[in-house]
DNA sequence: TGTACATCAGTGAACGCGCGTTCACTGATGTAC
DNA sequence: TGTACATCAGTGAACGCGCGTTCACTGATGTAC
């Protein structure tokens, strides 16, 4: 949701709605269809333009790939963070469960735009620079809350094993960017928070629970909650 | 690898020898391309027969990709089999290390027929009941190991939680088919084990980990031995 | 404010490609007597 | 063992479709003087 100096000239006006429309037309044909469906022409053809008019817009369809793409980093953190901030911030383990429940309930809503971030990487589509930093955003926030955490004395529990050498180097290169108040076991308890949190949304909308769990928010509420407790957010 | 009656007649021969190297071949182009880029056309050129004749092995492109879809349960299934059965069975720890390493080392291995079965859900494509089976191998597997190390005196760590009663009727379920003896904290905990192993090789081959974590087998042991000590099986 | 030129959006035709699936057919393999 | 008929594998042409991208073009919008 990043608002840009408004536009002055009709053109560069309507070329920046153009954009937006183009990007809304390509959400909607992916929604229903999935990322590899995702075709120029049929964008083209939904908005009534002739199809090499979108090359004005989108130099290529990959090009309009890593847009849709990085909208959806934008917009999966967007919940999140609107929903995080909505806790009163002394309340640790409130904040993981409403970031945890944003995220999936934009999932549910959103399960084409989650599989394009979250799922099978697209073959011969290499992701550029510039998905990094929206990609980062909700991590962020989980560190963020850990962090608040551990400050007002929370303690992860033990992990119960040694860290390797290696895992501690990796471990302390990200701390040192976004958690420097993190020990090493808090930081590795985090990276099984991150992976547990789309790996349980991941098995929900892919399918992996069919037939075995029917009540999904529950099943979702159990595994976050658990997952609150080790991370020592309900002290 | 099931080795079915051995066909008698020289006809028979072919047509089974003729229906492995169709799979073979798209197996291969499988890894070159992703799912969604296989063709029965493709398959057909490379091994020297004209389009339509595959439809005499294969009657549509969903019949292939599901026979693809089997076979690839199998093998991870059969990989993770092997490993854990090489081990002292009352050395649960090592049961489990095991069978979440040789699932890891299938997946880096056979990294597009790991997206297939674990993947984003091909749009169009609807899973027959036949992959029902061969998909429940590894988590039954799981919970075997589980069972062992339950039955010896091992115990999950408390779950820190209450469980609801929708979750409770799921896990209910599972347990009356799959693994008996386990109560209900032991069987949350397993979903929870299921889901991280598998989210973890994800998060890997799927890039999320890029720049991130370098030594991936080690993060990978580091993540499965914390679970292990989760789920009491170091006891 | 008015004109001359530059920029840009959108058109329409074309290139070259690949796909899944059907169908009538030839010729080889298998089976029953 | 030998023949007559049935089954099956593979061919080749065709149907009808969609795709990404390029290119020379018209006409509208914006800018400099």
């Amino acid at each position: 949701m990043t608002t840009r100096s408004a536009p002055r000239t009709a053109r560069e006006r309507a070329r920046a709605e153009l954009t937006n429309e183009i990007k809304a037309v390509a959400r909607r044909q992916l929604a229903e269809e999935g990322a590899v469906a995702l075709s120029l022409r049929a964008v083209a053809r939904e908005l009534g333009m002739v199809s090499s008019a979108v090359y004005r817009y989108f130099p290529s369809r990959d090009e309009l790939l890593t847009a849709l793409i990085i909208d959806a980093y934008d917009s999966v953190a967007d919940a999140a963070e609107e929903a995080e901030t909505a806790v009163p911030r002394a309340d640790v383990a409130a904040r993981w469960m409403a970031t945890c429940r944003a995220v999936r309930l934009w999932a549910v809503a959103n399960p084409q735009e989650y599989a394009l971030i979250f799922g099978s990487p697209i073959p011969g589509y290499a992701a550029p620079q510039d998905t990094i930093d929206p990609a980062a955003r909700i991590p962020a926030l989980l560190l963020a809350v850990l962090s608040d955490s551990t400050a007002a004395g929370g303690a992860v529990a033990d992990l119960g094993v040694p860290l390797a050498r290696p895992v501690r180097r990796d471990l302390k290169a990200v701390r040192q960017q976004a958690a420097p108040t993190l020990d090493d076991g808090a930081m590795a308890r985090a990276v099984t928070a991150w992976t547990l949190l789309i790996g349980t949304i991941s098995f929900e909308l892919f399918g992996h629970l069919h037939n075995v769990i029917h009540d999904y928010p529950a099943h979702f509420d159990l595994q976050m909650r658990m997952m609150s407790h080790t991370l020592g957010l309900d002290a």
